[in-house]
DNA sequence: ACTTAATCGAGACGGTACGTCGCGTCTTTAA
DNA sequence: TTAAAGACGCGACGTACCGTCTCGATTAAGT
């Protein structure tokens, strides 16, 4: 199911009948989110989304083909939020973006809304893909961002010229990302320890200096 | 659901009437693992476990309170199969245990298990618990032995001595292993790329010596 | 359970939603009355008689809470088919009416389902009162009838004028329900000796003249 | 299961190992009538019987066969306490019987008991059986005493002689029983009103002298 | 006293049916 | 044509009892 049903930006021109209500797609997606706070993904079920949202359970399945489509909808924007604000140097912007995740995955609709959904996509190509598009790779811009600075600052060398040393920059984004994003995700979700300053510092510079540096 | 259903360990010393059956513990994980592999988490069903394991859904449930318990039991004692070999240095036994870990990500019953436990787990508190116990907590004695065969190696500084030493040891076998197993399930389940020979040394590279050193 | 979860009879004017299938109750309780026949009381399943009924268990539980209210209603149309023809005189009446019961509790699922029905209604209240309603009070017609025609026959003495009298013949009738239901039933299902002519005929001339005409 | 598993009057001579508990016999007896009571046939279960026996499920069946069998057993000795005290007409001692039996109904153990039972038995011939000599066969007594006693009083005419007339003896013995015993039954389990006196007088003039006579 | 063996309680076992819940679809009336 | 309402077929759920089967512990009668 990677086809979109539902598309709200285009107005339907030229067809006759009466016109989808824009309010039920906000109201449906609001339930969506507030469900799941609620209830988590296990116990989220259509028919309670469409009672909270004073929707039938048909205006539900006309715009969004099941749950995971629905819930990955509902909770993309969510991660929208983070940002990479300049402090000044690598650590600390490191430590800044940290914080930012942890906070966000401290709250129980992002939590539960992103376990959920990668958990489905274990076994669905087309959700998987959706997610990464849609939540992860657009995160990969903090990344790279960050890394850009540090070089432009000094702190990190500059990426090799050519063809190789771009595949290798990559490389090393994907890396980053995964072990900076992993890292707290495991915290949270499995040692299920809060990522707090003090951990934001350790894990920081872990990052920079490695094991012998962490004393 | 604090109070465990199920206890193959204890011999119930002294107690009256039909013993359970240690065979039938057996049979129903195997045959939970068996599904799994076939059916993928969401096709999974109590009845269909009970039939493959030719025993009656009842004793199922006289074991296990959901789904959930039942798997992740089933599932952790594939998590044991992990080991630390002596590669001569640190390196080596990071990249080795990486390896590992990424091959068992790979195999359908433990990537979908896990990461569906996981999920239901961030809105029940004792199905978290029981992950953190049969799971999780298990593997840190891998962390715990790299690092005591490291600095016996001398590779990495002694532990500080007295109360503050220890805290500060256990603080960091925790971050040690959350960047590891962190790392390595986004890798495999969010990002989808495999945990190669070529990863596990870039991985290792950054774990050792930080950013700086990745370069 | 006073109030009734199915009236066929209810139109339902005005109402919303998809109405209920009135083929899918002809189709139930067509089942619930072979399945009777096939399986006795006991055996009688809900689930049997979805499949026959090519419906699903929901189906049935949105129209009946229990086996037993089903159960009654299938039956209690059975019990429609009793007619009182006019033989000319009373005791010929009541002959005819007679055998025409007993043929009726002859038949296998009127049989068993009256009888379990009857029993679970000693400490069920709700079926006791459904059990009249669908099905006693429906054959004192049958009573009240008869009186009536052997009353103009002039074999009987009409009613007492004014509201005793009323009360007397509602009594009258009560009675005489009692004593010719009962007395069939028990020859049938306790007994279990043949409503035949020859004991109709001894019945018939016992309830008109009484113990010494019996002699 | 016509044949007992049990009978408590044989000492089991000769044989070694523990005896069985006596009091076990009389306790599950009377747990079987009370739960009959409190919960009605269908929600009887063998686990409730033992556990208010204080006994394990074991020993119910080692004795008895099912539930059919046990609550046959356990009913049939409270049918036993019906007489027929001579009150010098027969109409008196008509009223008097049917007075009693109507109070032994009123009764919920009985109540319960014997429809369940009789239920039971429309498909189950050995229950039938055990049912009519356990307890019907054992009542009609009563019907042979009070006609012998009219016949000696005058009250009614006096067996006509040979085989013939012995025959049309026990049919008329038969009906009687199933009028009386079946009036009752109905009026108090299907129409559940009272078996009181002033509908005792009804019937017996009824049974007496016929619709006639009943004005 | 010591064996022998049937009984006891307790409770796990393989089954069957229960009555409920959620799914995603279909069918109605109203706007 | 969409909307709300709600019935539909389907399939899994977790529970309740059934009647059977181990268990270890009693409890006599026969040695």
């Amino acid at each position: 199911m990677v086809a979109r049903m539902h598309d709200s930006t285009s107005p339907r021109k030229g067809r006759t009948g009466r016109p989808r209500s824009a309010e039920a797609d906000r109201a449906i997606l609001d339930a969506t989110r507030a469900a799941l706070v609620d209830l988590g993904w296990g116990k989220l079920t259509m028919g309670e989304v469409a009672a909270r949202a004073g929707v039938a359970k048909t205006t539900l399945y006309r715009r969004w083909a099941n749950k995971n489509e629905l819930v990955v909808d509902a909770v993309a924007v969510l991660f929208d939020e983070l940002e990479l604000p300049d402090r000044g140097c690598l650590k600390s912007d490191i430590e800044g973006v940290v914080l930012q995740f942890g906070a966000l995955l401290a709250r129980p609709e992002t939590k539960t809304a992103l376990m959920a959904v990668v958990a489905e996509s274990t076994t669905d190509n087309a959700l998987r893909e959706r997610i990464r598009s849609a939540i992860v790779d657009r995160q990969k811009r903090l990344v790279v961002l960050g890394r850009e600075r540090a070089q432009q600052r000094g702190e990190l060398p500059p990426d090799s010229p050519g063809a190789e040393g771009a595949l290798a920059a990559t490389q090393a984004v994907g890396l980053i990302f995964d072990v900076i994003a992993g890292a707290i995700v495991h915290r949270t979700l499995v040692s299920s320890e809060p990522v707090d300053p003090a951990w934001a510092h350790s894990f920081s510079t872990l990052l920079l200096t490695g094991l012998v540096g962490l004393g």
